[in-house]
DNA sequence: CTAACGTACAACCAAATGGTTGTAGATGGG
DNA sequence: CCCATCTACAACCATTTGGTTGTACGTTAG
């Protein structure tokens, strides 16, 4: 259950997945991609602004692990990963998990948490991370 | 009955909420108070950064509505909204649901969404406020 | 009352975002 | 071949972020 794979062990990956989806037009051209493949200048034409800033978005999806481009003659076509999402939930399960194990103590039920997944850093917490008694 | 009201047509409410989610900082805050609420100063203590900025985070995490606050003579406790993980698995099954509905159409099964099936989230994203203590 | 604590908020700063234009490299059609 | 597309990327700009310090205010402990 742990989350791993590829376990990111500071949490930039999941940074940039929950970046990717903070922006409504990003989460527009994922929408649109997800009916079928597009290319850059045919979803750049779908929006007030200038190729380059759509292009700029399918770059922040790309790096996001949301979309992959697969280049076809002149154009290179964006489509949706089908385990992205999978990653998203995955991440919210994480911290879900957290909410329920608020319950699970009040069953008296521990060890579980180890999701570690690397994010418990968070930008240098001293010390704890462990998950003892909080005191 | 979901509130609706205003709900949001632009879909800031659903930028707020990852935008909130994409920063390690938060992130671990939200696992520190899903254990149990904690006073701002209690929680800045636990990070390499001045109190303002801890304080700015939990901003961002209550405007997203993710966290409420509550006020305990001199001390604010933090404390995690139960509804609020809800509410972003409710914005990704809409994208989801996408997905499926990729894989749906490949079935050649196009149910019309007529159905009973109980459609989660589909094409509703209401996660307006539930209580907005917008600002 | 006074001191210490916890909070709130403003002012300021460096860096990242989101957008623009402009230029240049591939590729395909006539 | 030449040209129209589609893409890539650099340079630049305005605004937002994430962080800092400093100050002011309410509350609780002595």
């Amino acid at each position: 259950m742990v989350v791993d794979g590829i376990a990111d062990e500071t949490g930039e990956t999941v940074d940039r997945l929950f970046h990717a989806l903070a922006d409504a037009t990003r989460r527009d051209i994922l929408r649109r991609c997800v009916r079928g493949e597009l290319s850059v200048s045919r979803l750049a034409a779908a929006y007030p602004m200038s190729f380059a800033a759509v292009q700029k978005h399918v770059t922040v999806l790309e790096r996001a692990g949301l979309v992959t481009k697969e280049r076809r003659g002149r154009e290179q076509l964006v489509r949706t990963d089908p385990d992205a999402v999978g990653r998203a939930r995955q991440a919210l399960d994480e911290l879900e998990s957290a909410w329920r194990a608020r319950v699970d103590r009040m069953s008296g039920l521990l060890a579980e948490d180890t999701d570690a997944t690397g994010e418990s850093g968070a930008t240098a917490p001293d010390e704890n991370t462990t998950k003892g008694p909080d005191r």
